[in-house]
RNA sequence: GCCUUAGUAGCUAACUGGAAACGCGCUUGACUUAGGAUCAAGAGAUUGUGGGUUCGAAUCCCACCUGAGGCACCA
């Protein structure tokens, strides 16, 4: 009988959903387990191949625990609200509600197919009400409350009104954007407003003035990834910074609880090196310093405040506010034709040029605290506004920027720092002696850190100091199809956030998704949701797309809660992820968004853990080659002209373009020799039709307007193209769809076959033609219960050799499911069958825990062979198999015989033979006598199990 | 420039320092009108390069080269 997938297929999948076999209850003696995917925003384009790579990985991790014993959460849902089906309404008229909602369907046909063991159940959409209900109400307690530094925890604004009414702010050790100092009587004296407006200075949702990316040609505010070099990607019109009051995250004052929780969470070097990295954290200090003329002060931070006797001039960013300010009326020519050349430089340009110096002298000077000198204040690009104080006091002799800008400059530079003990170290390392810096020539650079800012404070000239890159998180988006922000204002401009028994606030309906012409949200336009009967207006910007992704994990506990979030029984028993498997690129965003929420819910008491993921690993990226063909930037006589790939590489790239094509129409898809012939130039020009009357340059003629002019007699050609490995996906029109694979192969197949492509962790490009070795290894499968025509499973005892190649099997892909090694459990199931085979086993005894063992990887051929077998009930609620160690032990181990490494010789012995005994067997060997010929045996490693090994001289 | 990560046969790849395994693919033969499937046999590696530690290195250390990802005038 043949293995014929699609029907043995469709028969279990029916049979699961029947059965709710994947149903998860909040109430087991089994021990939990929660395993997490990144869910997906539901694109237009479905799921290709590479998508599910992790929900497979996840989905043979889940059945593997649950047939381990525990209670396994494995949940899915949809990130649903977002930017492409907003952009697809404007441009097609479709309500973003109808497309995300087809997207879905589309989404959930697609993984139906992969049979995954979603508790479908506890599906979470972020764009329904009664789920954005809770990421607004979250966001309400994120207003309500304020982050007290010193407890390192948040609590209620109302316990910071309370000392504000006692003793003002001075002693208060918040996290705020704003800390001027007031007294209790004057927080007593100020209106409503004026207290309103110090709150928000502190509350974790806070709104203040920040830039948008505004187009005036397009009339709309663009996303980050919307902006490439300065001007809008669409249309290339130019882009500027635009201030808004906007809503914010204050995300920073928990940075160093984002440093901390690394220490304890299970998640790649990689991944918190990035996290590190974005954090940002330096120790140092900030140190005012007093202008020679006048008496503004310029602060500046610095992480090396001991090499302040070497700070020979000063340098504010050329957006800096006081550089108008301080600069002298003989500089203000130089001063102002720097920042004309400043501002005609993109962000790119600043970035690409790192090498080059340049910058003005303001004509001001301010005096350096410790040496008394007057030192001029200039200005530069290399200095940005964006971080510290946007102000530095530059050292030359030991900043590698400071010394290249006084060099050019001709500003002195004094030593400060001996590092001949220390050759090769850097700025970084802190290593040195003192020299030329008063008191503190002598000190090794971290005595002389303490040193500096111990003085430093002793002068009240500034404080040791941590600084952060992490910035708040902007919260605001000018967008239609995103969570109602649920605050009013109103007529003083006081926000009020709206009572709890009113939400979710309802997003309502739109005609026109487009925002309005002067850049306000599309919301704005809803006039009569606008503006309430008590005379208040609605915030009209809605939340940004990692709102409903930072805590969704927290809802499929208790997906149906209408009285909480998450009920505290469901979270007190899943606790937080044990395991979360999804896209690299999520490493900061998300990550960081999430642990936002998270801790501030567990300061809370809403949760019980600090750190929302325990185990995080990132799968590597299926990639697809791209198949670009040249094109002529120029028209030729007025056609578009393509060329062959190899003549580029003859004459060169320049002048061409490379356009990505259908690899459908490709000849020898993938390898360095891949083509258009002329039936597939035809079906580019159908697919294309604004080519048709293009030119096509080939190797051995020209095809132009449906004619083939040969060079010589030939009668067909190939156009070579560019392979590339890349992204795959819609844009270079390489996506492969799981269905098609699944249709061929059927999903145990096509599971098993992503698994075999390599570790997961790994990025690796997709190739179809591999499959056929998987499929071909499932009807080997097959055929040791099936013969062409018959069932020849026996009943007979197992041999000691079958049953030592089954629980070798056992042990190594137990350990390897694990290990998350999912692609050398394929292998092992390969060997096993291989084995099996080569033994003619067709024993029950034995391919019963085989079925068992393989459910994991491949659910409907094992469920059909669980249920050939005489068994009742899924094989996916059995125990998993145990390898058992006495299957697993040998009667005699062969040892290679090593003379100084090399191996000569090979003898057995009895695993437990003693060790002198090995020995002297080895030495008496007749080839190891040959090679010991006038050598004398100096020592012998005798290793267990393992090798002998002689060392001889 | 800095950080992370990986270089082993055409591809994939190894729990701990101990015989460079296994699988896919490939080649040849058998069976077939042919292909597929199956069976039998076989070839293919100086483990990126150069040092070091060790009785012994793919594995540990150092330097370099190459690929991938991230950060980037971060004071």
């Amino acid at each position: 009988m043949d293995y014929k997938p699609n029907e043995i297929e469709a028969k279990w999948r029916e049979y699961w959903v029947k059965n709710d076999t994947y149903k998860v209850s909040n109430e087991s003696d089994r021990p939990k387990y929660y395993v997490l995917n990144m869910f997906p925003y539901p694109s237009g384009s479905g799921l290709h191949v590479g998508h599910p790579l992790g929900y497979i990985a996840s989905d043979i991790y889940a059945r593997y625990k649950r047939l381990s014993g525990f209670n396994v959460l494995n949940p899915m849902g949809y990130d649903a609200f977002g930017l492409p089906a907003e952009q697809y309404a404007v441009t097609m008229g479709v309500h973003p509600a109808v497309s995300t909602d087809q997207n879905i369907k589309r989404f959930r046909e697609q993984m139906d197919n992969i049979s995954f063991s979603f508790d479908w159940s506890r599906e979470v959409k972020t764009c329904e009400p009664k789920y954005y209900k809770w990421t607004q109400w979250i966001f309400l307690q994120l207003y309500g409350h304020y982050f007290d530094n010193e407890q390192q925890k948040s609590l209620p604004i109302e316990d910071l009104v309370a000392r504000f009414e006692q003793e003002g702010n001075s002693k208060v050790n918040a996290a705020n954007s704003n800390d001027e100092d007031f007294s209790a009587a004057a927080w007593k004296a100020m209106t409503t407003k004026e207290q309103s407006d110090v709150l928000m200075n502190y509350r974790l949702a806070y709104r203040k003035v920040s830039t948008v990316n505004w187009c005036e040609e397009l009339g709309t505010v663009l996303a980050n990834d919307e902006v490439k070099d300065g001007v809008s990607e669409r249309g290339g019109y130019p882009v500027v910074q635009k201030p808004v009051l906007q809503w914010s995250l204050r995300t920073t004052a928990y940075a160093e609880r984002f440093l901390n929780g690394l220490d304890n969470v299970d998640w790649s070097d990689s991944l918190k090196t990035q996290q590190r990295n974005w954090i940002g954290k330096s120790q140092g200090a900030s140190i005012v310093f007093q202008m020679a003329e006048t008496s503004s002060t310029i602060e500046v931070f610095t992480t090396r405040p001991d090499t302040i006797f070497g700070a020979t001039y000063m340098v504010l960013a050329p957006e800096h506010e006081l550089v108008a300010q301080i600069t002298s009326a003989e500089q203000k020519g130089a001063v102002e034709d720097y920042l004309t050349y400043v501002n005609s430089r993109s962000e790119r340009d600043r970035m690409a040029d790192v090498k080059t110096v340049t910058g003005a002298f303001t004509g001001a000077y301010a005096i350096n605290p410790f040496t008394n000198e007057r030192i001029p204040i200039w200005i530069s690009e290399y200095v940005l506004a964006g971080y510290g104080t946007g102000a530095i006091m530059a050292v030359p002799s030991d900043d590698d920027r400071d010394k290249r800008f006084a060099e050019k400059f001709g500003l002195p530079i004094i030593d400060v720092v001996d590092k001949t003990d220390y050759p090769g170290a850097t700025l970084q390392d802190k290593l040195g002696k003192m020299i030329n810096s008063g008191f503190m020539n002598g000190m090794e650079v971290p005595e002389a850190i303490q040193a500096a800012i111990e003085r430093i404070e002793e002068m009240g000239i500034g404080t040791g100091k941590v600084n952060y890159k992490l910035r708040d998180a902007n919260y605001s988006r000018q967008r239609y199809w995103g969570e109602p922000i649920p605050i009013t204002y109103d007529k003083d401009g006081v926000e009020h956030p709206m009572d709890i028994k009113d939400l979710p606030l309802v997003l309502p309906t739109l005609d026109d998704f487009k925002p309005t012409a002067d850049g306000k949200a599309p919301l704005a336009r809803k006039t009569d949701w606008v503006n309430l009967p008590n005379g208040h207006v609605r915030e009209t910007d809605t939340m940004p797309g990692f709102a409903g992704s930072s805590w969704y994990f927290l809802r499929y506990m208790d997906p149906d809660n209408e009285d909480a979030f998450v009920s505290e029984k469901a979270v007190k028993y899943w606790e937080s992820v044990d395991l979360y498997i999804g896209g690299a690129e999520h490493a900061v965003g998300h990550l960081m968004y999430s642990r936002f929420w998270h801790k501030f819910l567990y300061d809370k008491g809403l949760v019980p853990t600090d750190e929302p993921f325990k185990k995080l690993v990132n799968q590597g990226m299926i990639q697809g080659v791209i198949e670009y063909m040249y094109m002529n930037k120029e028209k030729v006589n007025g056609f578009s002209h393509f060329i062959c790939a190899k003549k580029i590489k003859e004459k060169g790239a320049d002048g061409f373009t490379r356009i990505p094509v259908n690899v459908n129409f490709i000849q020898e898809y993938g390898s360095p020799d891949s083509y258009l012939n002329i039936n597939s130039i035809k079906q580019f020009i159908d697919w294309r039709p604004e080519y048709k009357d293009a030119i096509f340059e080939c190797g051995k003629g020209t095809y132009h307007k449906g004619e083939f002019t040969p060079n010589s007699d030939a009668t067909d050609t190939h156009l070579l193209t560019e392979s590339e490995v890349g992204k795959m996906g819609k844009r270079y029109y390489n996506a492969v769809n799981p269905d098609d694979i699944i249709a061929q192969y059927g999903a145990d197949c096509f599971r098993m076959y992503e698994m075999f492509l390599g570790p997961l962790e790994q990025a690796k490009p997709w190739d179809t033609k591999g499959i056929e070795g998987v499929s071909k290894f499932l009807r080997k499968l097959w055929s040791l219960f099936y013969t062409e025509t018959d069932l020849i499973i026996t009943e007979e005892k197992a041999t000691k050799e079958e049953m030592k190649v089954l629980h070798t099997a056992i042990k190594k892909v137990a350990q390897d499911i694990e290990r998350l090694s999912f692609n050398t459990c394929v292998s092992a199931f390969m060997v096993c069958v291989n084995d099996l085979r080569k033994l003619k086993c067709h024993k029950k005894e034995v391919l019963e825990q085989l079925a068992i063992l393989i459910a994991p990887f491949a659910p409907h051929i094992a469920e059909e062979f669980w249920h050939i077998l005489g068994n009742e009930g899924s094989v996916n609620l059995v125990s998993y198999p145990v390898a058992d160690e006495k299957w697993l032990k040998e009667d005699s181990i062969s040892y290679p015989i090593c003379i100084n490494g090399k191996k000569r010789a090979v003898a057995h012995f009895s695993p437990d033979a003693p060790k002198d005994e090995m020995e002297k067997t080895a030495i008496g060997m007749d080839v190891i006598q040959k090679w010991l010929e006038g050598k004398s045996v100096k020592k012998v490693i005798v290793v267990p199990k393992r090798m002998v090994n002689i060392v001889a001289k």
